[in-house]
DNA sequence: TTAACAGGCCTTTTT
DNA sequence: GGCCTGTTAA
């Protein structure tokens, strides 16, 4: 028998067909990574295919990694001449061949959201814009969206018109992106940009990969970009034989400026397209099943299809709902602990999942003192700690010293004595002469008013030269030991002796098996291992992909990094109101935004394989004061039937106790659903919207300050606290009862 | 030049 | 509550 007869219809149909665009609507757990593995073999197994020839695209290491070993175990020879990659990563593989032909250096380093911040910082002094009206966060978003949805600062520029306002932002998209091109630098979304770029301006390259990549494949072809779907197009072009594999019901970045057409539209892009169901779920319980599907039926404008299983019926979703966060931490601690007690569960089973990173610290700490070993996947990226970033620096000064970025991020790292003056002063020198921070320094007897620190700055070029001569033999480990060695930064942390320190060490070490791990694999692959190489890999790593799925451990995550993945115990924590669904905003983007808690939600309660609990808490600590919140609405849209209420010794607090045992158990629920949020003493006030006479949205009048949109209303305990947006005096907090703003 | 301190600001979500 | 920034003192 083959290893074809094991798929069901569809499956098979997916994978049989081979020629033409297909775009296959796989639901959650429906088995899509089955079908593109098995697609993979058949066209090379079957149809003669050169492994050559086939490119496979996922969104993170993890899953290119999962799936090639698993075409590994379905194709005997050649499997590793096939591309299995991120969309980056393949950019970069591409970039770093031709990218001479659009006028940058092949040596081009990768900036991650840590530099673009500081070089964002930059261009705000140098266009000199009010750091306080013009934040790095929203100047990096609006680039970040503008090149996702290929826009270059002339469209924009166009497209401000006469609006001073976005023509600053456009602006500030010109310098940074002028300041990038001098560093010889790519960010993130650059990459995909440049690859279109090139594809665009040189058609003999365009058409070598066309060539080459005769059959692509793309994993969750629902978070796709304008950008990514702009270079899939170019590549399909020419033999059309492109297979896209996704759920709109999961397409959750919106955010990163994923565009939901490209899934939804696919058939107008590709007419002769033929399209595949995968609607039979092989992963979780029937009633968890039941409960994803009637929370996405609320959401209109999908792909309507309707999932369903094969296996058993399950347990009811459970739902709980404690005083504080500590509670539901300290409750969702004890079921793991006390499951792996009885030899139930291994750790490995479970997943606590929630919306906001910040929700973590308290999962942390209760399974520490339960002592239940957990990962925690998610925060601060490994690559992003200080003393990592410190080291890759150099690794990136020996690279690209046109990096002005590296190169001044460890000038006086360890410390030198090369303060902020003489930095100034060199900066202003390099400026003026047109060259780069590095080439300044090894002219520093040049610059005036450098004084003692001269010298020291002279020893710091002697020292980087001597590496640049060494990287030229040694490998990437080697140089970096050495580095870590001569500029004693070990030594120094030693010398600290502090639990920080050690931990630091740590990373150092790892780091270090990290650029051995690089050598190895490249060896493996036939590629060489370079330096470029290394920091690209390096950059390009999520956190998600160390998860080490043979390790025993929880992981705690954001539902956004689950995606893709699946346990056989969830806890879904922090169902509430005002935290999951989050911030919405107001008209049409309100509900655009719900519609995407919601698919988080979908895509959350989808993970869980035998056992789900939702879980939330009535109040809850959030930016350092105290929030009071109700149940989330996606709790309410799940059946009651479906849900389990659980014990009332639920509550610890007896003043609870009293208030909530009359009523049954989904009553309750209902209540604190759609109860106010809860107050501490007296109440005297009977909603939210009633006593000040305006709602979020309205427009309303102050005495002083003119007239305003009403942003946010917030219950300060004694007072209502108003965020308002006034025409003339911009932002404002103020409390209600003192403000005495006008509806108009 | 560096370290220590006070105040503002924040929160989605990530390759 | 904690991070980052800017200011100030040694």
């Amino acid at each position: 028998m083959s290893i074809y007869e094991n798929l069901n219809p569809p499956q098979k149909e997916a994978v049989l067909y081979t020629e033409g665009p297909l775009l296959i609507l796989a639901g959650a757990g429906s088995g899509k990574t089955r079908v593109l593995t098995h697609r993979i073999a058949y066209l090379i197994e079957e149809k003669g295919v050169n492994p050559w020839n086939i490119l496979a695209i996922t969104f993170t290491n993890k899953a290119a990694q999962e799936m090639r070993e698993r075409v590994d175990n379905l194709v005997g020879m050649g499997a590793e001449s096939i591309w299995v990659s991120t969309f980056h990563s393949a950019c970069v593989r591409i970039l770093r061949r031709h990218i001479d032909l659009l006028g940058y250096d092949n040596h081009f380093v990768i900036y991650d959201t840590d530099d673009q911040k500081s070089l964002m910082k930059e261009v705000i002094s140098l266009l000199r814009l009010d750091p306080k009206e013009y934040r790095e966060r929203g100047l990096m978003a609006y680039v970040s969206h503008a090149k996702d949805s290929l826009k270059t600062p002339d469209d924009c520029a166009k497209e401000a018109g006469r609006d001073e306002n976005e023509q600053k932002y456009a602006s500030a998209y010109r310098e940074y992106q002028r300041l990038l091109v001098k560093n010889n630098a790519l960010d993130f979304d650059d990459l995909l940009v440049k690859t279109v770029d090139l594809f665009q301006k040189h058609p003999e390259v365009l058409e070598y990969y066309q060539e080459r990549f005769r059959y692509i494949l793309v994993d969750e072809y629902q978070d796709t970009n304008t950008a990514q779907f702009e270079m899939l197009s170019l590549l399909a072009e020419r033999y059309r034989n492109i297979c896209v594999v996704g759920d709109d019901d999961q397409s959750i970045y919106k955010f990163r400026g994923a565009n939901i057409h490209n899934i939804l539209g696919f058939e107008d892009n590709y007419p002769e397209a033929k399209v595949v169901r995968l609607e039979q779920n092989y992963r979780s319980t029937k009633n968890i099943l039941a409960a994803a599907n009637s929370v996405i039926a609320n959401n209109t404008m999908r792909k309507d299809k309707t999932l369903w299983t094969d296996n058993p019926e399950g347990k009811l979703v459970a739902f709980r709902q404690f005083h504080n966060g500590y509670e539901e931490a300290e409750y969702i601690a004890g079921e793991i602990s006390q499951a792996v007690a009885k030899g139930e569960a291994s750790c490995r089973d479970f997943a606590i999942l929630y919306r906001t990173n910040a929700q973590s610290r308290l999962f942390e700490e209760k399974l520490l003192t339960a002592n239940i070993p957990y990962k925690l996947v998610g925060g601060l990226n490994f690559y992003a700690r200080k003393e990592i970033k410190d080291l890759l620096c150099y690794l990136k000064t020996v690279d690209n010293a046109r990096d002005d970025l590296a190169v001044r991020r460890i000038l006086n790292v360890p410390r030198r004595g090369i303060g902020n003056t003489t930095q100034e002063r060199v900066l202003a020198y390099a400026a003026e002469m047109n060259i780069s921070f590095y080439e300044a320094l090894r002219v520093s007897e040049e610059i005036p008013y450098l004084g003692r620190s001269q010298p020291k700055i002279d020893d710091f070029v002697t020292f980087i030269q001597s590496l640049k001569t060494k990287a030229e033999s040694y490998t990437v480990r080697e140089l970096l030991e050495d580095i870590i060695e001569l500029t004693g930064y070990r030594d120094e942390l030693i010398k600290e002796g502090t639990e920080e320190a050690k931990s630091r060490i740590e990373n150092i070490d790892e780091l270090i098996s990290k650029a051995q791990s690089y050598q190895d694999a490249m060896e493996e692959e036939n590629r060489p291992a370079t330096l470029s190489g290394f920091l690209a890999e390096v950059a390009l790593v999520a956190d998600i992909d160390s998860v080490d799925d043979s390790q025993d451990y929880v992981l705690l995550m954001t539902i956004h990094s689950a995606k893709g993945l699946e346990f056989p115990r969830v806890f879904m924590a922090g169902m509430e109101e005002g935290l999951f669904p989050g911030f919405l905003g107001f008209g049409k983007e309100e509900d655009e935004n719900l519609a995407e808690e919601r698919r988080l939600c979908y895509v959350g309660i989808t993970r869980a394989m035998q056992e789900l609990t939702l879980t939330c808490a009535r109040e809850r600590m959030m930016r350092g004061e105290t929030k009071f919140h109700r149940i989330s609405r996606f709790v309410e849209e799940i059946p009651r039937e479906l849900v389990d209420m659980g014990q009332k010794t639920v509550e610890k607090k007896p003043k609870f106790d009293e208030k909530y045992n009359a009523r049954t158990a989904y009553a309750e629920m209902k209540k604190a659903f759609q109860a106010k949020p809860y107050e501490k003493s007296e109440p005297k006030k009977a909603s939210v919207k009633a006593p000040c006479g305006y709602d979020v949205g309205d427009t309303v009048r102050h005495a002083k300050f003119g007239v305003g949109i009403v942003l946010e209303i917030k219950d300060g305990g004694r007072d209502y606290e108003v965020t308002v947006d006034f025409e003339t005096a911009g932002r404002r907090k103020m409390f209600a009862g003192f403000a005495a703003l006008q509806k108009v």
